[in-house]
RNA sequence: CGCGGGGUAGAGCAGCCCGGUAGCUCGUCAGGCUCAUAACCUGGAGGUCGUCGGUUCAAAUCCGGCCCCCGCAACCA
């Protein structure tokens, strides 16, 4: 049984936060985005439609700074950082659809267009607000920057008092929506400590309202207000919209002529909104719904987030750059294989919940899980084919038993396992479930010892059957493995020699798909041992 | 009494929502096998599931108290 959810032809949507491009991508950025391509690749193997969104938040105040600072313009310095994203994707195998950057014109049409609406609704209104302003900081100061005296520290150098106009936005209109909203519906945000947490949060909240411009003069890098061209937005409005905006929303009055952009009714809302812990309160879990509730989605076209956790050092100390334990991805990559870095990272992880990074485990894990257990087995699949049957498979060999009918349950069995994992983003639970079946299989090379029954040519018809079965078994695990390890399922299918017909999906996996009298190909290690680092 | 997370074999983790013989990987000890990337298989040792109490026929799992660790200014997923 497949669960409805999945059987649905309606486009599984699923968006990551986008980073921002003040700085190259870290292990964290590629954690996420890898998530998310695993679980969007999984979504398509399972034959559902699937929109895949990511990109960068260009804007805000330290791009320009940094910019001023190297004598560059903004847009040139957020080009430069975001080639760094797109080129880290690329090469880590990240696979989306729609990438949302957000000096994109089409955005900020839509930015413009939902602002103004707003305005005109009266939800938008200006307001002069007086306090206290760190010129350092270019920022306004609460009592939360006060420190045990009660003063503001010499980090924030000289405060001032200011007085400044801005527009903001009413939030407090919709916290008690929210709030019901957010009781009603426990699935709007996993794993579910995260939606305990909201729930508290929004108790003792006050509704306050949401200051979503910035003056020019503090702050031009942004999209400019379509009713002041004094100001610009500020992040909320800007960067959150990126999830509608480059789903095509408005696409027919704000942007016809672009053409790249999807139907937004076939994507809206979104399946999974991919985002660290430490977004979530505020930014999407109170002002994102509350920005859609504004705008006028309904309750029913609300998304769902996906809140991961994330990767400390290797004794559980935050990575930050001050601290310089920062990991970059892509060195790993070079040293363990693209795939030996994405088994890592969701294997290594409940989603949800926080790990440590470890030189030592991914060394591991590359050299037991994925050479070991995983390469070994399919070299010594390919192997005794060749040494006894000349690489030629007898398919319904004229043999069975109870040994073989066990590794074919284990086989049908295993979509159904992986989907219980997968519908509940657990990829470490579903590589174990698939890791399983790979320990059965070598379990069976023992048990069935075809070394032995090579030798006699009256088990001629249970050899073929054995080999048959694990030629089969590699078949079955380069689908299951695919969404995590695009590129060995790929090389596990040369060296087998097959390939799934276009559309292929696990609908149509079943036992048997290597036909009778099938060559396999040559074996080659699919995870050579590591050379001494 | 701020909020949240964590405390499970030597190490790293899962299980906890929906109570029912404590599971995975590595390490360790002892065997086996030879198709294979010194690989693979079998068996053993090793845990009062932080602690105290409660609910229950039954608690790692539910409830309460306590102790310890980590996040919650900035860079930052």
């Amino acid at each position: 049984m497949i669960p409805n959810s999945i059987m649905s032809q309606d486009t599984f949507f699923i968006t990551t936060a986008i980073d921002y491009t003040n700085s190259a991508p870290h292990i964290g950025h590629a954690y996420e985005k890898l998530l998310a391509d695993v679980i969007a690749r999984y979504q398509r193997s399972q034959g559902r439609p699937v929109y895949f969104l990511t990109g960068v938040d260009q804007h805000g105040q330290k791009v320009q700074q940094s910019a001023e600072r190297e004598e560059i313009t903004a847009q040139e310095f957020a080009d430069r950082n975001t080639a760094l994203f797109l080129e880290a994707w690329e090469t880590l195998g990240v696979r989306y659809d729609g990438w949302a950057a957000t000096t994109a014109p089409e955005h900020k049409a839509v930015v413009q267009a939902i602002l103004q609406k707003l305005y005109d609704e009266g939800q938008i209104y200006k307001a002069t607000h007086t306090g206290y302003y760190s010129v350092r900081q270019e920022q306004f100061l609460t009592d939360k920057e006060r420190n045990e005296e009660g003063e503001f520290g010499s980090e924030w150098g000289e405060v001032e008092e200011r007085t400044e106009e801005n527009y903001y936005f009413k939030l407090s209109d919709h916290i008690d929506w929210l709030k019901q909203f957010v009781a009603g519906h426990p699935e709007f945000v996993f794993p579910s400590f995260r939606g305990k947490e909201l729930v508290n949060a929004l108790e003792k909240s006050d509704a306050i309202d949401l200051c979503i411009t910035r003056p020019k003069s503090r702050l031009e890098w942004g999209i400019e207000i379509p009713f002041d061209t004094d100001f610009v937005t500020f992040v909320w409005f800007d960067a959150l919209i990126n999830y509608i905006s480059f789903a095509g929303y408005l696409k027919a009055e704000v942007n016809p002529e672009a053409s790249g952009l999807p139907d937004f009714e076939t994507l809206w809302p979104a399946n999974v909104h991919l985002i660290g812990k430490d977004i979530m309160i505020p930014a999407h879990a109170v002002y994102w719904p509350v920005m859609l509730h504004a705008i006028g989605f309904p309750d029913e076209a609300m998304p769902r987030l996906v809140v991961h956790g994330f990767w400390n050092d290797k004794r559980g100390a935050k990575l930050s750059k001050s601290e310089g334990n920062v990991i970059d991805p892509l060195s790993r990559s070079k040293r363990f294989g693209v795939d030996g870095l994405r088994y890592y990272l969701m294997a290594s992880i409940a989603t949800g919940r926080d790990a440590d990074f470890s030189d030592e485990r991914i060394e591991e894990a590359y050299s037991q899980d994925l050479a070991k257990n995983l390469g070994n087995l399919l070299n010594r699949s390919l192997n005794m084919p060749k040494r006894y049957r000349d690489r030629i498979l007898k398919k319904d060999a004229d043999y069975d038993d109870a040994l073989n009918r066990e590794i074919r349950e284990a086989f049908e069995a295993l979509p159904q396992a992986v989907a219980g994992a997968m519908e509940s983003y657990q990829v470490h639970a579903a590589l174990e479930e698939i890791w399983k079946c790979l320990t059965l299989c070598n379990q069976f090379v023992e048990q069935t010892a075809p070394w032995v029954l090579a030798k006699d040519e009256s088990q001629s018809a249970r050899l073929d059957a054995v080999l048959y079965h694990l030629a089969e078994a590699m078949v079955h695990t380069a689908f299951h493995i695919a969404p995590v390890m695009p590129e060995t399922s790929q090389r596990m299918l040369v060296q087998l020699n097959y390939t799934f017909p276009g559309g292929f999906c696990v609908a149509d996996l079943r036992w048997g798909m290597l036909p009778d009298g099938h060559e396999l190909g040559e074996g080659k290690p699919l995870f050579p041992r590591l050379e001494p680092s």
